[in-house]
DNA sequence: AGCACGCCGACT
DNA sequence: GTCGGCGTGCTC
C-alpha cells in the first residue's frame, strides 16, 4: 500500500503530490486526511495524506510515523481544499492551512544529539546538556566547530513535529474492580461511576482529586487518556419573543426544501424579520438532528447573532472566527468536529469546518464583500459554500437586504431561488430626503451641512434622540494641497494621496500605514499654502461641535476602534445615551440596534460614488440602504446630502424603488463587460527587474489573447501599491464571457513564470 | 523551502 | 591550486 501525500512546504515548486510507502504495520491505521511525518530530502517534514493506493512506481521511502488518531481532514474538506487549490493559484499547503485550525498546523523542533562527546572541540562540551546540545548557548567563535561537527556526524540534527497547541489529556475515569471494602468518600465516587467520567466531571460533583487518583493506583479505577478540552460558551438567558410570521414569511419558510441543495436569496430590507426566518429553518434542521452553520461577515456580527440563536434554542453554540486563540480555537473545532454542537456561527473561514451532518448555511448580509478572502488562498465564501452544499444535500440561504448585482441578476435568472420580503415588520416608511449641496452654496451656505441637516439636528437634540452620521473617510481631509504649486502629497510606496490627521498632526498613508509630520510650509515651493482639501470623521466632528457647542459626539472609525474592545464599548455607550450623535465610517452602520435613534445622515455621497472602483456604485447603494435602514423610531428620518443629486443610485434610495438602481446598474455591467455577465481575472506579476516584469507580462497577455480570441485583455499596468518588497507590481486585467472556462488562464501563467514572478490572481478585482 | 552540485573569480 | 560566491535543479 502506498499513501499519496502533499508535504507540508508551500512552494509553487512542491506544489505537487509525493508518494510513499506504507509500513505494514501501519497499514491499517493510515487513512487519507491524516497528517504523517516521512523522510523528504533528508528531512523530517509532516505530510499530509490525501491518497490511499495500491501502487506507485515513484515511492521510494517509508512513511516514518503517523500523528493523527483520527483523519484530521475529513473527505469534504479535502475536497474543498482541492478547488481552493486547483482555481486560485494558492498551494496545497496554503489551502490545508485555511481548512484547519492552527493548532494542527505542524511546528517543527530541532534538536541536535551528541554521537560522540569525545571528539567535540571548542566549547561545545561545555553546552551539552543529556545527550543534546544546546543550541542556544553555543557561542558565535564555536559555530564553524559546531557546523564541522555535524558534518562529521559528531552531531545529529534531530527534527521533531509536533502540534502548535499543547493538548493537554485527562483521565476518563471508570470503574475497574471493587475488589475491597470503601470508605464512605470513595463508595460515592464509585455511585457516580455508571458511566465513565473525566477527573473534572467528577471534581466539579464535589469529590475529591487525591482520592480518585488513589483509587486509580489501587486499581480499583481504571482510566483512559482524553483529550481536554474547554467549552466556551456564550451565556445568553434572553428568552427571545417568539414572532408570528407573516404570510410572505411563512412562504419563504416553506419553500427552503431542506433535503435539497437548494441555493435561495432571502430578500428584504432591514427588519423585515430575515432572522427569524434563519431561526425557523433552524429549528426544523434541529429537529432532524442535523447541525447548522451560520456565517457573518464579520466579527462585530457575531454576538448578536450569538444571543438571538440562544435565546430561541436551548442549544449550545460555537463560535469560529480569527481572533479567537488558537486554543480557543481548536477546542471548538474538536466540538464541531464530534457532532457535539448543532448551531456554528462564525466568518467566511468557518465554511471549512469539518460539520458531519450539516443540513443548513445561512450567510447573513451575502452581500458583504467579506465574505471574498482576498489573501491567499483566494476564495469567495459564497461559492464555497455552494460546493458544500452539493456533497452535503443541503440548502444555502443568502440573507440581506441588498443583493449584489450578481446576486439579483441569479434571481432573475433562477440560479438563486427567490425568497422576497416587502413588508418591514415595523410598518412606518423612513423619511428620506435628499439635500442638494449645489443648492446650499448658491444660498450662501458654505458649511458642510445643509440648513435642513442643521435644523433637524437641533430638532433631535431637543426631543432627547440620537443621531448617527456616516461619513465615508477617516482622518480630517483625505488630501492636501499647495495652493501656490498645485503639489498634492503622496505615498512615496503606494502613490495615494495622504491623508491629513489633525489630531496627530501627521499626514497618512491608509493604505500601507506610512506616516509623516504634516508641515506648515510646502515640501516643493516652501510656499506657506497648503491646504487640506474634503473632509473625514475628524474634520465633522470637529465642526459639529462649533455649530452645536453642547452636542456629546462618539466618533467610531478605525483610529478611535483600534484597540480591541472599543468598538463595542463605543456602541454600548451610545446605546446607553453617553451621546447625542455617534459619527464614523461604515463601521456605524452595523451592528447593534438603536431605539432612540431618529435621525441619520449621510455626508458627502459624491465620496462614497467616485472611488475609483467598479463597484462604487453597488457600495454605497448598499451603504445607503444600511444606514437609512438603522432607523427603528416611528418618527425617524433620514438625511442625505450630495452634489451628484441625479445619480441614479440616489433616485432608487429615495423613490424606494430597487428595480431603478438595479437595472440601471446590470445595463451599465454588460455595456462594460463585467460581473454576472462576463468574468474579471486581474493577474499580477511581482519582479524586480522593472522593465522585464512588464514586457514579460505584455508579451505574455498578447499570447494568450491570441490563443483566446474571446477574451478582453487590459494593461499590464501599474498596480495600485506598484512598489513593495524590493519588486516592481504590474497587472494585466482579462475579461471573459462567462462561459470561458477561466482556469486555463492560470495554468498557462503557472508553468512558465513561476520561477521569475510572485504572481497573484483576483477573480474579484475592485478597480477595472 | 532548503540542500547539493557546479561553474567562475580572488586569495592563502 | 582551493575557497566560496550564488545560479540551477531536485526532492516520492
Amino acid at each position: 500500500m502506498y499513501a499519496t501525500v502533499v508535504i507540508d512546504i508551500s512552494s509553487k515548486q512542491l506544489n505537487r503530490l509525493f508518494d510513499y510507502k506504507i509500513p505494514s504495520s501501519l497499514e491499517r491505521k493510515i487513512k487519507k486526511g491524516m497528517r504523517v511525518v516521512v523522510d523528504f530530502n533528508n528531512r523530517k517534514r509532516l505530510a499530509y495524506v490525501v491518497d490511499v493506493i495500491e501502487t506507485s512506481k515513484y515511492a521510494t521511502k517509508e512513511i516514518l510515523y503517523v500523528l493523527d488518531e483520527k483523519p484530521t481532514l475529513t473527505n469534504t474538506q479535502l475536497k474543498l481544499v482541492e478547488y481552493l487549490q486547483s482555481k486560485s493559484f494558492s498551494t496545497y499547503v496554503e489551502a490545508f492551512n485555511a481548512a484547519i485550525p492552527e493548532a494542527l498546523h505542524g511546528k517543527y523542533e530541532y534538536t541536535f544529539k551528541v554521537i560522540e562527546y569525545e571528539k567535540l572541540a571548542g566549547g561545545l562540551k561545555e553546552v551539552v546538556q543529556g545527550n543534546l546540545i544546546d543550541i542556544k548557548k553555543v557561542k558565535e567563535e564555536d559555530f564553524n566547530i559546531f557546523n564541522e561537527a555535524l558534518e562529521k556526524g559528531y552531531i545529529k540534527k534531530q527534527t521533531k513535529i509536533k502540534d502548535k497547541v499543547k493538548i493537554s489529556y485527562t483521565k476518563n475515569v471508570y470503574i475497574k474492580d471493587v475488589y475491597k471494602k470503601l470508605t464512605p468518600k470513595q463508595e460515592l465516587i464509585i455511585q457516580e461511576l455508571s458511566e465513565p467520567k473525566t477527573i473534572e466531571e467528577l471534581i466539579e460533583l464535589g469529590h475529591s482529586k487525591d482520592i480518585i487518583e488513589r483509587l486509580i493506583k489501587q486499581n480499583v479505577l481504571g482510566f483512559e487518556l482524553v483529550e481536554k478540552y474547554k467549552s466556551y460558551e456564550q451565556s445568553f438567558h434572553l428568552s427571545e419573543t417568539i414572532f408570528e410570521l407573516t404570510s410572505e414569511q411563512e412562504n419563504a419558510v416553506k419553500k427552503v426544501e431542506l433535503n435539497r441543495s437548494g441555493r435561495y436569496l432571502l430578500y428584504g430590507p432591514p427588519a423585515s424579520g430575515k432572522t427569524e426566518i434563519y431561526l425557523r429553518l433552524i429549528e426544523r434542521v434541529l429537529k432532524d438532528n442535523k447541525q447548522v452553520l451560520v456565517l457573518v461577515p464579520e466579527i462585530s456580527l457575531i454576538p448578536q447573532m450569538v444571543s438571538r440563536v440562544v435565546g430561541r434554542f436551548s442549544h449550545s453554540v460555537a463560535v469560529y472566527h480569527s481572533s479567537l486563540t488558537a486554543k480557543m480555537r481548536y477546542d471548538n473545532y474538536r466540538k464541531i468536529k464530534e457532532g457535539k454542537v448543532k448551531i456554528i456561527i462564525g466568518t467566511r473561514s468557518s465554511i471549512f469546518l469539518p460539520i458531519a451532518d450539516l443540513g443548513l448555511i445561512v450567510l447573513d448580509e451575502a452581500h458583504d464583500l467579506s465574505f471574498i478572502q482576498k489573501t491567499r488562498p483566494y476564495y469567495d465564501t459564497k461559492e464555497i459554500s455552494f460546493l458544500l452544499a452539493e456533497m452535503k444535500k443541503c440548502p444555502v440561504v443568502f440573507g440581506t437586504a441588498t443583493p449584489t448585482a450578481s446576486m439579483f441578476y441569479d434571481a432573475k435568472l433562477g440560479k438563486l431561488k427567490l425568497l422576497k420580503l416587502s413588508t418591514t415588520i415595523s410598518k412606518h416608511n423612513v423619511n428620506v430626503k435628499l439635500v442638494d449641496m449645489k443648492q446650499e452654496l448658491l444660498k450662501g451656505n458654505l458649511s458642510m451641512f445643509s440648513n435642513d441637516l442643521k435644523i433637524a439636528i437641533k430638532k433631535t437634540l431637543e426631543k432627547n434622540e440620537q443621531i448617527i452620521v456616516l461619513v465615508n473617510r477617516r482622518g480630517y481631509a483625505p488630501f492636501v494641497l499647495c495652493r501656490t504649486c498645485g503639489y498634492v502629497y503622496k505615498c512615496d510606496n503606494c502613490k495615494v494621496s495622504l491623508v491629513y490627521h489633525k489630531s496627530s498632526d501627521i499626514l497618512k498613508c491608509h493604505h500601507c500605514g506610512y506616516e509623516e509630520k504634516a508641515t506648515t510650509t510646502c515640501k516643493v515651493c516652501k510656499s506657506k499654502t497648503i491646504k487640506p482639501v474634503g473632509f473625514g470623521t475628524e474634520q465633522v466632528e470637529e465642526e459639529l461641535l462649533k455649530e452645536f457647542p453642547t452636542i456629546r459626539v462618539l466618533r467610531m472609525d478605525s483610529d478611535t476602534t483600534s484597540k480591541r474592545g472599543s468598538h463595542d464599548e463605543i456602541l454600548t455607550d451610545f446605546l446607553n445615551k453617553k451621546a447625542d450623535v455617534l459619527l464614523g465610517t461604515q463601521m456605524v452602520s452595523k451592528g447593534h440596534h438603536f431605539d432612540n435613534v431618529s435621525l441619520v445622515v449621510v455626508m458627502l455621497i459624491d465620496q462614497m460614488l467616485n472611488l475609483s472602483s467598479y463597484l462604487a456604485n453597488e457600495k454605497t447603494y448598499n451603504l445607503l440602504t444600511q444606514h437609512i435602514g438603522r432607523i427603528r423610531n416611528k418618527n425617524g428620518h433620514a438625511i442625505l446630502q450630495a452634489y451628484d443629486t441625479d445619480h441614479y443610485v440616489l433616485k432608487s434610495i429615495l423613490k424606494n424603488d430597487e428595480s431603478i438602481y438595479y437595472d440601471e446598474e446590470l445595463k451599465m455591467r454588460k455595456l462594460l463587460k463585467l460581473e454576472p455577465f462576463y468574468n474579471v481575472v486581474k493577474i499580477t506579476f511581482k519582479g524586480k527587474d522593472q522593465y522585464k516584469t512588464y514586457s514579460d507580462l505584455e508579451r505574455l497577455k498578447n499570447n494568450f489573447l491570441a490563443k483566446n480570441t474571446q477574451m478582453d485583455g487590459f494593461g499590464p499596468s501599474e498596480n495600485y501599491i506598484f512598489y513593495s518588497n524590493d519588486r516592481y507590481n504590474y497587472s494585466v486585467t482579462f475579461k471573459s464571457p462567462k462561459s470561458f472556462k477561466i482556469d486555463s488562464i492560470m495554468n498557462y501563467f503557472d508553468r512558465k513564470y513561476t520561477k521569475d514572478y510572485y504572481i497573484d490572481i483576483d477573480y474579484y478585482p475592485d478597480e477595472v
